[in-house]
Formats: structure tokens, C-alpha cells, sequence
DNA sequence: TGTACATCAGTGAACGCGCGTTCACTGATGTAC
DNA sequence: TGTACATCAGTGAACGCGCGTTCACTGATGTAC
């Protein structure tokens, strides 16, 4: 039941063996192994020589592929954000799939909600991606970085940003308060986040969690 | 210029050279160079060593006052949530010092304010102590740890809840309101400071930050 | 007031560890003739 | 279609590093008589 990825026999779980001298996709592995170990450790578990362990392939191997660990590290980040990405876009499909079909207005309030509750979700899942995700910041708010984007092509910032515009089109925000309202959502949203994947708040159990995350919701449309 | 203290000849700055064998306040002066540590490179860089080193005694002096590198880590976290109460304590104290008196719920609303607000100044002016009271835990939310608290005994969260009961006070939150609110305030101030901290928002200019703490504050006040 | 002694804070030396990174290499692959 | 060769992905061995932690010790301090 092994399946061959250009040369590699990879068990369907656990480490990878290799039967051929070649690898053949090395650096996709290196940052699967890497999101692996973020997943269990956060970005400090990202370590090169865990990850070429995983991958089958001898520690320096992986210099073929990334200039240093920092690179290595930086890869697995844009892949978790990438997947914070998905994560949100799957929320707002369901959300979008769920109820008899609502008014354009509720269509739009229901998809600005799912940005957030998407975005809690995934920090409670995978507490170890979400910390790896912002720990190398860069500058994911302006650029369009392909490589951080879901399946729709957008970053999590942008689904944010398209959702806000779709609650004024729909009558549901004033226009003028627009400017800067993606730093209000996304504060009042990453903080609850952060404090349930950090901080005191990471005893609280996945229903408490949702309620706490509605409630923030809540507020944010209350007071944006 | 060298101040004595039980022993201790402490150079200005830098780090101290003990003239007798026994130090007198170690475990003091390691808590002190841990949070100088923390503030360069957050809780990585409270290293055991690094803290002796800087405390100018060898390295297994420390487990004399600390079961290992974990319970130091422990202490220099709580030291700094102690600095961050301070922080927001200083804050609300300058907000009552410095405009004539006005009316009791002015008050009430400017002691909630400056809570938010010497909460953000504490994150962009110490980022590394601030990731630093964050990163351990444990349960500062409801138990009263006195060395996690400021001058007033009371920790952030206590300082958060007491300016929300002051609201309550003079009617500008609705009663039913009350329960849970330090959540919702909590994390929408904690949200932007991360970003700020941590985050896609490192860069803001100061000025910059302090607009959009304003702001998110202003939201908090309308949304809660 | 003076001496003997217990306490225990800090010393000195050493350990094993996993890490990132370097070097010179080997051998599979794909291309040119 | 078959052979020679350049490319470059992965190997093997080694390095120096700072780390946390352990052990048996030494000597300053404070107390009991």
C-alpha cells in the first residue's frame, strides 16, 4: 500500500523511505515535515535536521533546497498561512452551502462572520500552524504573496478585506467607516485567538471557545 | 560610583563583579537578568546560563534558587506581567492627573481607557517582556498572583475588570453587559498588540500605533 | 566576649546533547552528438 | 538507437557551539555554648 512519488516510497504515515538515490521532490517533503513538526511545536520546532530526518534524506541535504534554516522556516510559515487560508474559505462554503438561501445582505453578514470564525477555528485546531504562521511577519497585510493565499488566490487578510466590502455594498457598513476597519476585525479577532492558543484563555473548551468567538464577533459588528 | 548590596559591587551598568564569596541576593539578581534578556529577545533568549553569566556567577549557582530553567522562565514571566501592570497603572494615573476634574463617569471612562491604552504602550515599548508575561501562562485570569501584580495588588486582568465595574458604576455599560466583557476588551486590545508586537503591523510608527489603539479602544466602547 | 561548629550559597570541572553548517564526494538523470 | 558527458541532487563525515544539568567541593556566615 506504498505510493511512489517520483522515487519515494512513502509509508502512508510516519517517515518517508527512499528506494531510489534520488529524491525527487525534496523540497515540497522538507516543508510538509516542517508543517508537521510546527503543527506538535510551533515555529521553534522547525528544526532542518527533524525535517530532513522526516523526509528520509541526510541533514545537509536540504541546502540544496533552502540558503538556511531561517528559509526553511519561512517556507513552512507562507504554508501555514496558506492553510489559515483554506481554513477560512472552507468556513464561509459552508456557511454560504448551510441555510435556505438568504438576501444578498444576510449572504454578505454570514460571509463576514465566517472570516472570523474560520480564523478561531483554525488557531484552536492547530495552535502549533497558527503560531508559525505569524511568526515571520513580513509583510503579508500589503503584498499579495501567492504562496500565503487559500485556494481562491487571497491571503487571509484579503478574504478579511472582501468580506468588509461586501458588508458595505449590502448597506451593512457605512462607507466612511471602511478605512482601517480590517485592523479593528482582525485585532478584536486575533487577540481571542491568541489568548486561547497562548495565553489563559487555552483551557477553554471548544464550545466555550466558539461562544467567546461569536460574542467577539458580535462586538466587532457592533462597534466597527 | 559602586553601590554596595550585601556584597554585591554593582558597575553602573553592565553586568556586576562580586568582591566576597557569597552574592547575597542571587536570586533577585538573576530574576533581573532574566527580564534584561527577555526585553532583547523575549522567553528564547532567558537562557540559564546567559543569566548567571550576566549575574557574574557560574552556571549551576542558579539551581540554588531555581529547580531548573523552566521555574526561572516562570519567575522573569510573572516579573514582567508585574511591569505590564505597573504600565497600565502609571497610565491610568496620568489620565486622572492631568485634566481639570471632570464629572464621575468622565473618570470612570478614562480609567477604562488608559487600561487599554498603557496596555499597547507596554507592548510597543517592551515587545520582548511583553511576549515574555505571555508565554507562560498558567492561570493569571482568575487567581490574584501577587508577583504578577503592580503598586495596587492587582494583576492587568484585575486592572481591566475594576475600570469595567467602574463603567457599570456610572451607567455607561449596561449591567447585563458586564459578564464577560473583560474578554471582549481583552482580546480586541491584546489582538492589536500582537500584531504590533509580533505581527504584519511591526512596522507602525508609534504615532501611528497610538491612532490605531485609539481606535480600537473607540470600537471596544461601542461594540461591548 | 571568644571559640567550635553546622549550614548552605556559590565553585570548578565535567557530561552528553542536538543543533546548524562546511567540505569533498558519488551516482542518477537528461542532453548532445 | 547508442554512447559520452555535464549537471546537480543527495551522501558521508566532521566541525564547533552553547546549552541544561550533575557531581563533589569550599569557604563565609550565623548560632550555641
Amino acid at each position: 500500500m506504498d505510493v511512489h512519488v517520483g522515487g519515494v516510497m512513502a509509508a502512508e504515515s510516519g517517515r518517508a523511505k527512499r528506494t531510489t538515490y534520488r529524491h525527487g521532490d525534496l523540497r515540497n517533503a522538507l516543508v510538509e515535515a516542517g508543517l508537521e513538526l510546527a503543527r506538535e511545536g510551533g515555529p521553534e520546532a522547525v528544526v532542518l535536521r527533524a525535517a530532513t530526518r522526516q523526509a528520509g534524506v541526510v541533514p545537509n541535504a536540504a541546502y540544496r533546497h533552502f540558503a538556511d534554516r531561517g528559509a526553511l522556516l519561512h517556507a513552512v510559515s507562507q504554508a501555514a498561512m496558506a492553510r489559515l487560508a483554506r481554513t477560512m474559505e472552507a468556513e464561509q462554503a459552508e456557511q454560504a452551502a448551510l441555510p435556505p438561501a438568504p438576501d444578498a445582505a444576510a449572504a454578505a453578514r454570514a460571509r463576514f462572520r465566517a472570516v472570523g470564525t474560520g480564523y478561531l477555528r483554525f488557531a484552536q485546531e492547530e495552535p502549533g500552524l497558527f503560531r508559525t504562521a505569524f511568526h515571520v511577519p513580513g509583510d503579508m497585510t500589503y503584498a499579495a504573496d501567492a504562496t500565503a493565499a487559500g485556494g481562491s488566490g487571497k491571503t487571509p487578510f484579503e478574504l478579511l478585506g472582501a468580506a468588509l466590502d461586501g458588508l458595505v455594498e449590502n448597506g451593512l457598513l457605512p462607507e466612511d467607516r471602511r478605512p482601517g476597519a480590517e485592523f479593528l476585525a482582525w485585532s478584536a479577532v486575533h487577540g481571542l485567538a491568541a489568548l486561547l492558543v497562548d495565553g489563559p484563555l487555552r483551557g477553554l473548551l471548544p464550545s466555550q471557545a466558539h461562544d467567546a468567538g461569536q460574542h467577539v464577533i458580535d462586538m466587532i459588528e457592533r462597534g466597527i
